[in-house]
DNA sequence: AACGATGGGACAAAAAACGTCCCACCACTT
DNA sequence: AAGTGGTGGGACGTTTTTTGTCCCATCGTT
């Protein structure tokens, strides 16, 4: 049943702010009998026309009476009231989130899907498809787009030719390679992307850490550098957000390394960074890929991740996002989030 | 959770029409690969930019996707499709059993809410709701309305004050009194509807069958000799339709009576007429109040009734019913009159 | 190569929604 | 008893959206 109603979203995407509003009007009717409309008007923040909309419909539906010291709700209402509320509150509830950590981070955007990527697998297309939905939004003529690996990131490749109209967009692999599966490489995943997008991809062929003997030499070919230098001009970044250990194991580092971040208690990672819970940085590793300092330069990032046990991962990178920054997660990794704010104050 | 969808409902009423709209249009595509905007419009009957519109929806929501010689549904089309199936067929069952009615007994409109009124109490209140919203798109200024009794007609007034917009209409009580229930009497209903609508209203004091020689007394006070020249000028009729055996038992008939109508095989009753399975009047008994003949100078007749039990009796009605009738009843008295007449043929 | 379909762009016309008044009415307060 | 501040509904010019109807480049098929 619950699937009735992703499906019914799905065919009525309109429907959600629409029940919303109907349902807060009511809502407000029932608690202060008697109010008319604009006054209504005003504890809704809507205009007097749009109320008015609003509560003909309902009117005519029954919800509603008028009397002439203003409106009530009927019986009928209560019922609908009633039965909503589960619904609504559900939904709300992640609309408040949204609003929140943006205010609290001082973030351009969070989108928050509904589920949990970890336990749901819809929730995970739910948010590849708000990320491409987001690259559409915001990306302009030849822009440069820089992404990362992982299995988030991959999946916003599938819905990117439903979104993103042409426009001549460069994909870049935003980090060298890390871990075994081929399809949630940078590289992969920027080529991907150019498809679907009908853009083109510059890709990286290198293990995302080196030794400095190494780096030092390969910084010097011609390839490697023209990445270095593109990654200079990139205006968006699409990245995920890894959980610190899981990070380490991809890149299989060696007993010291893992030790260091055990013991500095660090929990998110984000290009070649380490940060503990309290965001700071407190272990770092020489990575090729684009570097934090040159995200800041980026005209949009979008940061994408889901899951509960992401939210400490999560909540760690929100601490020193840049301005610029658009969250797009589920409403697992939300809800842990906001707990672990509460424990924290 | 059938008790949330029907909420939804009632707080979204465009939804029901949208979506089945949308389904349509998916169901159209994932039949016939490759369809495009215009041949689409044309097997959907609708306009090239209606369908255009609805498309794009459906192509931002990632339910279809589109290809160089036509469209596609997506895999997530494909899942929203399936998921709503049941749905859909439900409602649209029912709008296809309203066409089926109009034109098979040739009738100006049938309305099928969903539900049995018998077992679940807002199928009622959804008959009556219908019914107030046809009375007020149906009356003119001035008009004079005769409402018989029962307790389908009574759920009417509930929504008669949200509905309809004062124009002096004038409610007359179409039959005299019958049975216990005072809430129920024609003369309660119309005075009802009357303080609802801010009309007026005429009532009619006398038992609905009386002796030849009591009636033959009656007709010739002038108060009642004026009801009766009333029902000659009425524009609107609203009446419920009786079972047979129903009406004779809240009649008080005599063992005789209810041996005729037995005998007789009646099953439906209106206006002091029984009908048998055919339509046929097979009996009659004298009644004060509106008569038969006089309907049919009526502009309008709303016939409400719903409830699987009184199925054969609506057919029965529905077979000599004139033109301009207008049937208003509920899913379960339908899909047994639609069963009645599959077994007739 | 030609045809017939495709989707998407464009634009004037029609329709709906909106903002913003006024007005009559009613319930309180003064 | 008069005044005040709220009520809903009507009205109307303006703005926004929707609609109907083209054209056009493109692609697959003939």
């Amino acid at each position: 049943m619950e699937q009735l109603l992703t499906a019914q979203q799905k065919l009525l995407p309109e429907m959600t702010t629409l029940l919303q509003k109907r349902f807060r009007l009511l809502m407000t009717i029932q608690l202060s009998v008697g109010i008319g409309r604009r006054a209504l008007s005003e504890i809704v923040h809507s205009t007097e026309r749009e109320t008015r909309r609003e509560l003909d419909i309902l009117r005519a539906q029954g919800l509603i009476q008028v009397l002439a010291n203003g409106m009530e709700i009927t019986h009928e209402g209560n019922i609908v009231l009633e039965t909503l509320k589960d619904l609504v509150h559900e939904w709300s509830g992640l609309y408040d989130m949204e609003k929140q950590l943006e205010k609290t981070f001082k973030l351009a955007r969070v989108i928050i899907v509904p589920g949990d990527s970890e336990i749901e697998t819809p929730a995970k297309s739910l948010i590849g498809q708000e990320a491409a939905k987001q690259l559409e939004l915001l990306s302009k003529d030849q822009d440069t787009v820089a992404v990362t690996g992982g299995s988030t990131i991959a999946a916003i490749a599938n819905h990117i030719s439903v979104h993103i109209k042409p426009k001549s967009l460069v994909f870049v692999a935003a980090r060298g390679g890390i871990g075994e599966n081929v399809e949630l490489q940078a590289n992969h995943i920027a080529s991907a992307f150019a498809t679907q997008a009908s853009g083109t991809s510059r890709t990286l062929y290198l293990p995302d850490h080196l030794s400095e003997t190494a780096y030092k030499t390969m910084i010097k070919e011609p390839v490697i550098k023209e990445m270095m230098d593109l990654y200079d001009k990139t205006n968006i970044v699409i990245h995920g957000i890894g959980d610190a250990k899981e990070m380490a194991r991809r890149r299989n580092s060696g007993n010291e390394e893992v030790d260091i971040i055990l013991q500095k208690q660090a929990v998110g990672e984000a290009f070649g960074y380490y940060f503990n819970e309290q965001g700071k940085a407190v272990h770092r590793i020489r990575t090729v890929g684009i570097q934090l300092k040159q995200l800041k330069h980026a005209r949009h990032l979008l940061a994408v991740a889901g899951g509960a046990s992401k939210a400490s991962a999560i909540l760690s990178y929100l601490k020193h996002a840049p301005p610029q920054t658009v969250l797009i997660t589920d409403g697992g990794a939300a809800k842990k989030i906001t707990q672990l704010m509460i424990n924290e104050n």
